[in-house]
DNA sequence: TACATTACTAACCAGACAGTCATTAAGAGC
DNA sequence: GCTCTTAATGACTGTCTGGTTAGTAATGTA
């Protein structure tokens, strides 16, 4: 059924319908990403998407069934497609741990820091505690990966001797926090924080990890990061 | 004009008006603050603000023009008031500038960070992107109010010889951003931080201004935080 | 008790947006 | 060119929510 006027005066330009089944699904991940990073889950209309994919919002949802799960398929295929080959690294590394652990900082920023897939990691930080659809999916893709990977390296660490016995529990924060900080600095748009931060971010990873190390090596026990539980 | 079945079936019991002018406001922003802290900006509903305040969404806004004027005066009423006596006593404070930093982390933390209102920073990192009209009310009365005081603490570090000479733009948001990192992880629901921070946050801080003050000292120049711009 | 003032309410409105579906036309096979 | 399958569309629906307003009742004054 026609609109009340286009029948006479065809205002709005009918689009050139193009069938590419193949490639509409990566198209539409790739402005979802765009957008949701821009501006945040709840603030993202999925019209938008659509629009910055190239069709309508019908096409969208003939493709994702909702807006959580093109969410979801974002957070899989930017971050938790990963995760396959962080572990098959982990298993195959042959260096000590701490030579690890500064690769994994670096492999990191490499393939998530510095990518618009860290905007993901500010945006669930904001606004999970609203959407536990979203919340859910992000913990066993992404968190429980991340945590469970991290913990096998501060255990190798540990059986080798290199590192001194501490509470995985909460090593493994530790670990993490620096980057989950490194990517809300990244896109925080607050006007706290001027051009980003002060110091590059590679120079932040690098000084992070050092003080890891410092307080993870298993000889110098100095004041370590790593307290046991309080 | 009532509605279609009141009158025969008065089924929603007819609240029990109370005037009390005087104390509206104040129950508003305590409502408010509490709901603007729990699910943000965007995902509090006025509505829900007034019910909590035992009131009618109409009577909300006989006292707030808008949904962002009911926001910003919980900002002003919850952190822009208190740089009056911040000014005051930074005027008069005796000792040195290595203590009076001390004394601001510490009071910030009694009247800031260990109360709601750190919820606020945390939701100006999430939304301020989003929103114009708050962010820019918050720039003028929080951010800007809260460099300027740094600035002249820094300052009369310098010209008292106890700091070394540093760009002054860059220090200010290496004091300012373990304030805002603490208000972060107190407010972060990610799956991401167990039971809020690994260490105490009083511990944290002390840690912080300690490593701020070995790089801000004079004599000793070591591996300073702050670095000129690079 | 009568009346005036005004704090307060609830129904209402308009715009926005996630998700649906009847219709349309692109493109492959003949 | 004709037909058939299905990718794609856009108008439509239901719901939600910020903001408005006509009307109600609590209180002070006489």
């Amino acid at each position: 059924m026609p609109s009340i006027c286009s029948e006479s005066f065809p205002l709005i330009a009918t689009r050139v319908r193009v069938r590419r089944k193949q490639a509409r699904p990566n198209e539409l991940l790739e402005a979802a990403l765009d957008l949701f990073v821009e501006k945040g889950y709840a603030a993202t209309k999925v019209e938008a998407v659509a629009a910055r994919a190239g069709v309508s919002k019908g096409t969208l949802f003939l493709y994702f069934p909702s807006k959580a799960d093109l969410f979801n398929a974002v957070v899989r295929e930017n971050i938790g497609i990963r995760f396959k080959q962080w572990n098959q690294e982990f298993e195959t590394f042959q260096g000590s741990t701490a030579e690890m652990l500064r690769y994994c900082y670096h492999s990191w920023w490499e393939r998530i820091g510095a990518t618009r897939a860290s905007g993901i990691t500010k945006l669930m930080l904001c606004e999970s505690g609203n959407f536990p659809e979203i919340a859910q999916f992000y913990q066993q893709e992404v968190s429980e990966p991340g945590h469970a990977l991290m913990r096998r390296i501060l255990q190798r660490g540990m059986d080798s001797g290199e590192f001194r016995v501490v509470d995985l529990d909460y090593a493994v924060y530790a670990v993490i926090s620096p980057l989950v900080f490194l990517s809300l600095s990244q896109h925080a748009s607050l006007a706290c924080v001027p051009t980003s931060l002060t110091v590059s971010p590679l120079m932040y990873l690098e000084n992070q990890v050092n003080m890891l190390l410092h307080g993870l090596l298993a000889p110098h026990t100095g004041p370590g990061i790593l307290k046991s539980r309080a």
